[in-house]
DNA sequence: CGTCGGGTTGATAACTTTCAAATTTCGTGG
DNA sequence: CCACGAAATTTGAAAGTTATCAACCCGACG
């Protein structure tokens, strides 16, 4: 199996020089493909001893609904990210996931990967790693929600998206691919739909971005990063580096 | 060393069942005590190499500054939780961690822990637990502040830190004592310390909770569970199991 | 065609911030 | 023990940002 078999071995390979064996023990686990179609959960909140899957291909939100019914998207994973981990270490899910386009997914089962952990310990430090790339992207999504506005939201989200998209190929400075809906960026930045669509225009008519069907253009990358005061560091992805 | 030996040891056998080599591995990493004084950072954004720590005494909390000088207080830590963990496998720190009250804590080098792994793999998963409660917990706040009003939020965050009081015998269900000011508050909660004021006195004449110099009272922890909407299923601490 | 999900815009309301100032609390030195 | 200054809390008034409500448009699709 080379390095370029899966998007998830070549993002971990973009950062940890990874061994021979631990190659093939993420070789070994993921072995099960599987597709989801567009609005199909492949995890709801409260369900039990889920498997974990590797996102190859396709768009996801992972979220939480409220009692109020208004729903908070934590996530947007792009592929090579892990779907559902915290699932296979907690009781019960506490989020869902729900693919937005049609996916596929390689899928990881909680025995798998625990029993790779004694194989291959610096395996357990990859996927710690992956886990702490998480933690750090809801971290700085907290950040943005509690602490920025509308239009500074806007422009960091799109902008990190466009950043994780480019470790995996799938975008470039120019721009990205994105099958979003409006509805989607308001739950994910806490925003309403409605303010989400006049932000949108606003940063169009600054001529910093445009997000059109299925398209995200950065119209002026550096203006961008200026008014978001996007640092990607802590996506920690300026790799690669052994430790 | 007993179970009791450490917060930290304790917590995690409220969860997980640590086997004899890895309470002895966690003992051996515990070893080095060091004190901070309140104000002193234990950890800057931008800091290289730095060590984790595992908060034995005191109120510490994770934040992260923004360009324009305002701040968002990620988490607060509490005894028998890890502090800077993401600094020992990030290349830089992406966030910064300051004592609000003077504090003890153990210190864990990068290389301890990477070399733990090896010789006690379910210490991987131990850590890799807490990892994932800590991201549950950045992404409940995240939904916390991206999704509710500033009374939920409030009633919110101060249920939170009650329940992860009580796992470590700091708190009851009418309340625990708590040095936060109401701007920690405000920076915790995306608000402004005045509304923080004003919602503060709010639920004081709602007969809900009290707070004050120094402590948290609870005055109907269910109507508070109820505003708030307060489920502790993310904090996955309805131990032990054994997984 | 007719419907439906998404997008767009205007008007109004709600929540929260900002600014300003007064009051209280608390640590510290005299 | 008291006085003082700094920090934290409290309150009012005005401004600002964002939500809500309502309507209309558009293209995809059965």
């Amino acid at each position: 199996m080379t390095i370029e078999a899966s998007p998830f071995a070549r993002k971990l390979a973009a950062i940890i020089a990874l061994f021979d064996n631990e190659l093939a023990t993420i070789s070994g686990l993921s072995r099960r493909r599987r597709t989801f179609l567009a609005g199909h959960n492949l995890l709801i909140e409260g369900q039990l001893n889920k498997s974990a899957y590797i996102l190859t291909k396709g768009w996801v939100c992972s979220y939480k609904i409220l009692a109020d019914g208004s729903r908070q998207i934590v996530d947007f994973p792009i592929p090579g990210d892990f779907l559902g981990l915290r699932s296979v270490l907690f009781r019960t899910a506490d989020h869902s996931i729900e693919p937005i386009t049609d996916i596929e997914a390689f899928e990881v089962s909680r025995l798998d990967l625990i029993d790779a952990f004694a194989v291959a310990p610096r395996l357990a430090k990859a996927v710690l790693w992956a886990a702490m790339r998480d933690e750090a992207m809801v971290m700085e999504h907290l950040v943005n929600v509690g602490r920025r506005t509308a239009i500074k939201r806007m422009a960091h989200l799109l902008l990190e998206i466009g950043a994780r998209l480019r470790l995996v190929g799938l975008g470039t400075d120019s721009g990205y691919d994105c099958p979003l809906s409006q509805y989607h960026l308001a739950d994910a930045l806490g925003l309403s739909a409605v303010h989400v669509n006049r932000t949108l225009r606003d940063l169009r008519e600054a001529g910093l971005l445009t997000f059109k069907r299925g398209e995200v253009v950065f119209n002026d990358y550096a203006g961008l990063v200026r008014l978001a005061d996007f640092d990607p560091a802590y996506l920690d992805q300026d790799g690669p580096v052994l430790r």
